[in-house]
DNA sequence: GACATACTAATAGGAATCCTATAAATAGGA
DNA sequence: TCCTATTTATAGGATTCCTATTAGTATGTC
């Protein structure tokens, strides 16, 4: 680890400064859909229909569990989500979009979609170029402890990186991997990373 | 404004993953310094001594101007922040940092700042494509009006954007810019917006 | 110069979020 | 069978952050 540049320093800013815009895109989003900003993302992780523990959610969006069970309540009040036991494990539960609650995550990313749409003053490649250095730092996060719930390629079991020859490869496709068909979200995913630590969330703020 | 690509929408989730995590970081950050995220995030925007007005901070940090407000009485009492009137404007209150303020916002700079630091698997030109990538899209967002304050270099008067054989142009500086170059918040930064428009926070999520 | 209008910040009041602590139910192993 | 760990739900509360309003100041008009 190295004294962080300038750029560095930059980079940090504007990931910062684009990701206080999206939440607040977002919030806006919910807003005029009547949800609150978690309910809003929940939806939107659960729109790839994968079936899910709360627990599970509560890691991926960096909240408590009751949090994300008092934020289920609401959207099963609403008719958006369902709450079902757990085939296997009788203690969980498994969660689940109904049909409006899928409907409304499909609208919600045609909404969102445009903030990033491409123009003609970025190139496809610069583009794909971010998409990966996003991934690697993402990647970073989780060895730092900061995230515990990560499936992009580059943390992948199944992921080689590039050579000085070889292009980057999927040996579970078994096809090779430009920048562009880098997965933020593979469902394939398959963990690199030893166990999971609880985040140990530390105490309150206070006045 | 064309239908958005795969590549699209997965540089958003890839942000939206980023900008969540670090928001994450900087929580436990602010927490283990006994502060509110948005008291952190105050610390942060005032270290470069720009002075600035409440309603200022408040368009910056994307939040209503009584929640600022009322962040800066807690760091006041703190001896963190100071509020001293404005020299022109009666009605205004101008904000700084005390010695200990910026003390401690520098230290959480410091905390934060090797979360992002480079190393050997991205290079630098990567890493200055992809602040130009993440510039131009904060300059889109502007121009969508999801944010009023945005000082960079893509959005400033004395920026010339590069043509097929010449560089991008700094005419404040009169110097070439690289991607390198571009600044996420230039002090020097003259507005080409015409105007900027009240955000229009729509009404209060509900159960 | 007086007045009307717009702007800036602070206060009041309240609703919603999201936390910690704890209880209940189940899984899994000794 | 019992003991421990795991998963979720509930209770209770503190904090954040909002809308609405008030007070004070700036600015333009007659």
């Amino acid at each position: 680890m190295t004294e962080p540049t300038p750029l560095d320093r930059k980079l940090l800013a504007a990931t910062e400064r684009l990701g206080r815009a999206l939440r607040a895109a977002r919030q806006q989003l919910a807003t005029r859909h009547r949800l609150s900003l978690l309910q809003l993302q929940i939806l939107e992780q659960l729109a790839d229909q994968r079936p899910r523990r709360i627990g599970d959610l509560a890691t991926e969006l960096d909240v408590s569990q009751p949090t994300v069970s008092d934020a289920l309540a609401t959207l099963q009040q609403k008719g958006l989500a369902t709450r079902s036991p757990h085939p296997s494990d009788g203690r969980a539960t498994t969660i689940a979009l109904t049909p409006a609650g899928t409907a409304l995550a499909e609208l919600a990313a045609t909404e969102l979609a445009p903030l990033l749409a491409s123009d003609e003053t970025t190139s496809a490649d610069d583009r794909a170029t971010t998409l990966r250095v996003l991934l690697t730092e993402i990647a970073r996060l989780q060895h730092a402890g900061v995230i515990t719930v990560n499936r992009s390629c580059l943390t992948c079991h199944h992921y080689q990186p590039p050579r000085t020859r070889t292009p980057a490869h999927c040996h579970l496709l078994d096809q090779p991997l430009t920048n562009h068909d880098l997965r933020v979200d593979c469902p394939e995913h398959a963990s690199t990373a030893p166990t999971r630590f609880p985040a140990g969330r530390p105490a309150r703020p206070q006045r």
